[in-house]
DNA sequence: AATAAAATTGAGAGTACTCTCATTTTTGTA
DNA sequence: TACAAAAATGAGAGTACTCTCAATTTTATT
């Protein structure tokens, strides 16, 4: 995953690939420091341009890591839309896309972290990665297979619940306990009783 | 609130006193800013004192925040545990007890704030603030009220729903719903049915 | 009031960054 | 191959910080 937005990039402009290159280096060095600590001198030089090449790619500092955050959030639900099973069942349909997505999450860590970073600065609810929470849910409701009202803020809870656990699962490694405990949790909060 | 440190230290020595403005004057800074942004120059300008006055108290910059996080995390338990409400009941103990911290950390933001800064350093289990919440889940669990196992990844969950609670209330006012929501979400956790 | 110790001061050395722009190099096209 | 347009370069101006230290001021003691 280290040059995955390179490799992409590979038949494109000599400008397009040199973005690409840009955005890889990005990536490895927010999910290394941090949004706040990592620096466009560090990104230069792990991409192996100069420092001014950056800025005929982006207006400053900020809008790199904007485009970043949106590029990962886009390749992680991306990711779980084509795995998706063929199953009628809401609530299995939610254990099975919120698994994927904490497993998937979690084995691309600089994807992961950089998504948990940027989940800071938003509304759960708003984003797109909650809209497929958002559909099994209200389905799961109007079966009355969860025994709740709907709520965004209950679509909130849940999705801290799901950061929580691959956070937790970045820090010390992947588990598949953890990934467990937390759709239990989910599960407890939709009011779902097996 | 804003000069709290301060007030306590009127009568201590001088020493202490520009110790009590730099404290003071770092938690506004601090809680505006996060500690990331913060900067030393803006604190000892705030506090009246010259920049090479915090140097006399503190080693480094970090130094302080580890400080204030502390300080923070001890004045809010403190007062919770002043306040505790006599009753025997587990769950009434811990709704006590949860709503008072998240009403006391909003009504305080910058404490709040700082608190959940400080807050994705550590394991929220191993915290202080975590064994009030401990104490009560145990109780209950044990007079089967809280039907569910003990365990150390469900307080960090709980501790988790209730970081967001405050989140959202600092970032859109106080808000009594959203805290009844929140210990709601806690006691489903604990497979508490009223 | 005299004095030593303690505390404070702020200039400045050192570091690390962002962003600009005149210049150079590379690329695509005729 | 020649050439214009596009892209990349990197020196450096500007900014903002951390931390040190010799000098100064304040405090406490006699």
């Amino acid at each position: 995953m280290r040059n995955y937005f390179q490799s992409k990039a590979g038949d494109q402009s000599k400008k397009d690939r040199t973005k690409a290159a840009i955005i890889d280096s990005a990536i490895n060095v927010i999910a290394k420091k941090g949004y706040e600590k990592s620096s466009i001198q560090e990104v230069t030089k792990k991409a192996g341009v100069a420092n001014g090449t950056f800025y005929n790619h982006y207006k400053d500092r900020k809008s790199i890591f904007e485009e970043i955050a949106n590029l990962i959030a886009f390749e992680l639900v991306k990711s779980i839309e084509e795995d998706e099973i063929n199953t009628k069942d809401p609530a299995e349909k939610l254990i099975n896309a919120t698994s994927r997505f904490i497993k998937h999450s979690v084995e691309t860590p600089e994807w992961g972290s950089i998504f948990i970073e940027a989940s800071d600065f938003t509304v759960h609810y708003e984003k797109d990665i909650s809209k497929y929470l958002i559909k099994d849910i209200r389905h799961g409701i109007e079966k009355k297979i969860f025994k709740v009202k709907y709520d965004a803020f209950l679509i909130d809870q849940i999705m801290v619940l799901i950061l929580h656990s691959i956070g937790i699962q970045l820090k010390k490694g992947r588990n598949e306990k953890t990934t467990k405990k937390t759709i239990k949790a989910i599960l407890r909060l939709l009011n779902f009783n097996q």
